[in-house]
DNA sequence: ACTATAGCATTGCAATGCTATGTATTCTGG
DNA sequence: CCAGAATACATAGCATTGCAATGCTATAGT
């Protein structure tokens, strides 16, 4: 018994807040809605405000991620599609450094958390063929082994993206992935080259490279 | 022929913002001298604004990172003391979570670089003695290495004390560091007790716990 | 001691996020 | 099909933010 909200509305300003976070601008309630015919009010009924935009970018950080993981062809070597994903997700986060900081700023919550547990899956189900088929230790737990691959990928990326380090640094990922695989049961050459394969196929740019 | 600025009023504007900071109250200008006695141009005058107080703040918190670092004790085993030196690196980014995010946040400048190589070097060295040592292979490069070994600290406390991650991701520390070091020509049993003994040592909380 | 220079307090301003009030719109119940 | 109610929406205003401008004051150098 009352007006329907647009959903054409939310995505419009999510949209727009990610633009506005790729070129830089600052994202204020104000600069946000200025130009797209809705008034600032929109942010509220929408979002409740400035603080649930911020969190529905976060998600959409997410679900772009999520997005390129799908982008990424899956082989029947699951340590080079591990390195693949892995490699996937660096680019993602130094294509959109901006929304990517957003991603793990402030604090989470329960949507945002289900959000990361999706794209997560993505390396534990390369992690799980890999002990399946005999590449790991029967004993390796894939949810384990993926959180770990996560901490060394946002922990060079987020070094280099909004941090200190330059960006060859970023290539140090093989020999960690490398190292810790090795670590959990994998076969010292074979594991090196199947990284350094997975790793080569996602870093090249140039795929959807405007995207926005 | 003027008046001298007074150095006192800089450290306690700086450590008022780190209380400020670490009980969660929100920093702004004027919240940040109220109670102080001086006005809201000491800012300007000894920062030159807030983004000026933001980037003191920072350089504070690699301060203190030194110094806890200065606390870890050396040993003969320089793998164990890389361990240890993680370790405290951790336990940093959870006393002062905020703080830590601090130090991340935006964009660095040439002094904060610095400041963040001096913390480095603590790494650096450890890792140098372990090559020096015959630990690890003759052709590897500490600094390289502690760039990873930073890397492996900062991805896991970081999606800890900001992210989504529980606190006892942190003990995924040991079986990383170890594949790392074992993937650089350590040992493998001596490896794991090393960074076992390490790991432990510095952990057990208490020291120093109501700084600041 | 005198003066120039820098610290310092006060005031005011544009911009921020948010809320209150009123209007318009559209779905629902009969 | 048409009232009525609930909701979206627009506007205006409020407190707070960081910051600049303006004087005033204190101090260091000659």
């Amino acid at each position: 018994m009352a007006r329907t909200k647009d959903p054409a509305v939310r995505t419009l300003l999510i949209e727009r807040a990610a633009h506005m976070l790729r070129v830089r601008e600052p994202i204020t309630l104000r600069s946000l809605v200025a130009g797209t015919g809705v008034s600032t009010m929109a942010v509220y009924t929408y979002f409740g405000g400035m603080d649930g935009l911020w969190k529905a970018l976060r998600q959409e950080g997410f679900t772009r991620l999520a997005a390129r993981f799908e982008t990424v062809p899956m082989s029947a070597d699951p340590v080079r599609d591990l390195a693949a994903l892995v490699a996937a997700y660096l680019r993602n986060a130094l294509d959109h450094p901006d929304l990517y900081r957003v991603m793990f700023d402030a604090s989470f919550e329960l949507e945002d958390l289900k959000a990361a547990d999706a794209t997560l899956e993505y390396l534990v189900q390369a992690l799980r063929r890999a002990r399946d088929t005999g590449r790991l230790r029967a004993e390796v737990d894939p949810l384990e082994l993926a959180i770990q691959s996560w901490a060394i990928g946002h922990g060079l990326v987020s070094l280099v993206a909004n941090g200190p380090l330059p960006s060859h640094t970023l290539d140090h990922g093989v020999s960690m992935l490398t190292a810790l695989l090795i670590g959990e049961g994998d076969q010292a050459d074979r594991c090196r080259t199947s990284v350094e394969r997975g790793w080569q196929q996602s870093l090249p740019p140039g795929e959807e490279a405007g995207a926005e």
